[in-house]
DNA sequence: TTTATCAATCAAATTATGTTGATCCAAGCA
DNA sequence: TGCTTGGATCAACATAATTTGATTGATAAA
């Protein structure tokens, strides 16, 4: 995530792929650090093409970046996000709290 | 909001009610200050009924507060419920980043 | 080569969300 | 009382998101 102001487009990404259960299973099993997909359908106990759509999810809303290694796929955390996210809430607050 | 750690099926009600362009137009609306239904239905330019349903997700999120004055319902931001996504946010990014 | 494994993608089925128009209820006015 | 208005709710429909199982392409081991 280069730029640090989102649109509105990119907040509502982020928003909606937060807003899932199984999502957010993934960001907390991702958090000590990248896994690829297969130790992630171990981690989590999904079918591997339930994982890989809401890895996608997460992916195209910048929370998560891959790399390819022989024939594994790591994904990591884009921690830049959450806190790209959390700047357009505190933007959101301040315009609702003044006046 | 009195509590402000949201548990998560709170903080997926947040994130859901805000992931939506016309509920965040909604909140722009009320950024000046409460306003009654027949009011935001002309401001927005929505069917009432329409306007209803996402009046009720934002409230029963806890966006929203609503009181009632006469025959008008007036409805308020609630910025607590921002401030608590916020942290919450924080939380989870803190969450992310150590170790 | 052939074979097995990792992981993305696709189509079909299912489930969840949003929209529309009608109806209902409460509050207040004539 | 009747009549009107503000707004919630309901049922039917439309759209979007998710799940499932099968298929595919890439990588590497036998």
């Amino acid at each position: 995530m280069i730029q640090n102001t989102l649109n509105r487009e990119q907040s509502r990404q982020l928003l909606k792929a937060l807003a899932d259960p199984i999502r957010l299973n993934v960001i907390h099993a991702l958090a000590q650090g990248e896994r690829c997909v297969c130790d992630l359908t171990g981690d989590l106990n999904l079918p591997q093409s339930k994982l890989s759509f809401h890895l996608r999810v997460l992916r195209e809303a910048g929370l998560l970046t891959d790399r390819q290694s022989g024939r594994w796929i790591y994904y990591r955390l884009q921690p830049d996000a959450l806190a790209a996210l959390e700047a357009w809430l505190a933007e959101l607050r301040r315009h609702c709290t003044q006046s």
